[in-house]
DNA sequence: TGAGAATCGATATGCTATAATCGATACAAA
DNA sequence: TTTGTATCGATTATAGCATATCGATTCTCA
């Protein structure tokens, strides 16, 4: 399957296809059809078949899709079958969180260490190392590191990310409530609570107004 | 002003605009046009212009908005104007991490009490009361809350979710990494990190293989 | 007081994503 | 072998969103 161009939307659906079908027990017949896979997950049938065939063309008519090769045809266009390395800055409650968090291997992601202006230990509860923050540009650049993860508070969050861009990093994952300003090569994507919160108030609010009338 | 017809997209924004104008120093001038805000965040003017429109009417020629009562109109669209409550299932190390987070008062967010399947301890670092997950639905429905925090094991969420719509709640803010099955007037915000590191990855990937050649 | 500049707000255009439709294909059952 | 059905894949339509343009407004400065 070549890599085509895909949009940002296709592309954020994909991983929800992915666990879903990891998710399936065994037992389950070994296709599977788009039109299950919509129902499934409440989505419309044409978009998720769309959405296949970008990354697939195994899909076959009254059969479906072969589940594993599915499963292996996602995880290769997801680039999660190589892994890349990162580093995280900023061990506070949220980067420890993050750290501990068995998952992302299966992403193919893999945290070298973590980084502190003021580390509290040498370690994380998993053996990861967390140095002072500056050793970071330094670590990025020896250890080709090409995604960084931004848990800092919102006043440092600028700062690191130009560390960070000084150490040759490519992508940056920032959970800092925050707008970065960065070269236009380098990737940005914000984690923003801020943002889901918004959508949630503002349908509470219409919920209750509903309810009033 | 009116509240009216609001797309998603817009939505989005706005917490974007709302941090930064908050976070300029008391010393800049009282009055930001939409010109200036799009330029520091790096977005098109009107698009700026035409999202402020949708949730103010101080703008005047020349002039701009008024940040105070810019900061105040969002605020109030957003609904962070008065606090909903809500309950944080799983007391995992991501859901110590969000129950200690100070900001989400800022959001009008206020989280009562967490519930865990078997609770390690009795309170929160913070002093927030952590329940058994059995007194979850009886919770929710004596104190009336509206929104649910799910920070389980995806094994665990459906289940969860379930209780919680039993319990009369109206918003669920999904960080379990799987799909949840809800009716169709409770919404679910999933804070999927899932989705995000698909984005990074494939962006990360399309680097390397520019660089090769 | 009048000319100029900056900004807003509204309208119009183009694009992208989603949704709907239709024919083609492959399996199952008679 | 033939017919029916489920599914895929392509094409077309629709809708929503982003971008561009233009007139209207109001402040500043001479």
């Amino acid at each position: 399957m070549e890599h085509k161009k895909i949009s940002k939307s296709v592309l954020k659906r994909l991983p929800g296809y992915l666990a879903y079908l990891k998710n399936m027990p065994d037992s389950a017949p070994a296709h599977i059809s788009a039109t299950a896979l919509a129902n499934a997950l409440g989505m419309g049938e044409v978009q998720v078949r769309k959405d296949l065939a970008m990354v697939s063309d195994g899909g076959r008519p009254k059969i479906g899709y072969l589940r594993e090769s599915l499963i292996e045809d996602i995880e290769q266009f997801l680039g999660y079958d190589n892994t890349t390395d990162a580093v995280l800055i900023g061990a506070g409650k949220l980067g420890q969180a993050l750290m501990a968090y068995k998952g992302f291997d299966e992403y193919g992601l893999n945290i070298l260490a973590a980084f502190d202006a003021r580390p509290k230990m040498e370690r994380t509860d998993e053996g990861k190392p967390i140095y002072n923050i500056v050793e970071l540009e330094r670590f990025c650049r020896t250890h080709k590191v090409l995604m960084g993860i931004i848990t800092v508070p919102a006043e440092a969050a600028q700062e690191v990310a130009d560390q960070l861009i000084a150490g040759g990093i490519k992508a940056i994952w920032n959970f800092a409530p925050t707008h970065l300003d960065v070269p236009a090569n380098i990737l940005v994507q914000n984690e923003n609570m801020a943002t889901s919160l918004a959508v949630l108030s503002v349908h509470l609010q219409a919920q209750i107004k509903e309810e009033k009338m």
